[in-house]
DNA sequence: ACCGTGATTGAG
DNA sequence: TCAATCACGGTT
């Protein structure tokens, strides 16, 4: 079945299960007009805990990492080199601190390409992944024929073991080829 | 390879 | 107060 929107216990699973558990699904978004835009996520990474160098929860509890602290499915974004937004869906239990980069859709590469063309800013900081507050994430109908990993971009500074770690995820599809 | 751009952070 | 850093993207 597609199409069900994704409810809040499937954040509270293991950041790297939800990583790629999002992989495939649909993130959505109402428009001005009423209608909803849709977009297939392509690309994730995961960001583990205070013990990963490459998480912001690595420096602890500061204002801006505290909502990588609640419950899984509220939404933390932050701006980036000054410019571009970064979306990622925080996850597993409360206290946990960890949440997911979206990176990619079959339409947009990049994280800041991402938030840009969806219109994704500072305002959904916080907020849950619900209708309510306009994004939310359904299942959808692209086949993932095989999921790949390899080193998160951008994180060189984590020190070797983080900044290699297979914590970037994407999936090849048959029909696109990608 | 280089740089724009500004929030966030920690140090002083 | 201030300076360094930075989960990027566009241009040279």
């Amino acid at each position: 079945m597609s199409g069900e929107i994704l409810k809040r216990n499937f954040f509270k699973q293991p950041v790297v299960k939800v990583a790629k558990g999002l992989l495939g699904t649909n993130i959505c978004l109402n428009l001005k007009n009423g209608k909803v835009i849709r977009h297939t996520i392509t690309e994730t990474e995961a960001y583990d805990g205070e013990k990963d160098l490459a998480c912001h929860a690595s420096k602890g509890r500061t204002p801006r990492t505290e909502v990588m602290y609640s419950d899984g499915g509220l939404l933390y974004i932050y701006l980036c080199y000054g410019m571009h937004w970064m979306l990622n869906v925080v996850a597993e239990e409360k206290g946990s601190p960890s949440a997911v980069l979206l990176r990619g859709t079959s339409e947009i590469n990049g994280p800041g390409r991402l938030t840009k063309k969806l219109g994704i800013k500072w305002h959904l900081n916080n907020r849950v992944a619900n209708r309510k507050n306009g994004l939310w994430f359904e299942t959808g109908t692209a086949i993932r024929s095989e999921i790949f990993s390899g080193p998160r971009i951008g994180v060189d500074y984590a020190g070797r073991y983080w900044a290699t770690k297979p914590y970037r995820f994407w999936f090849s599809n048959p029909k696109s080829g990608a």
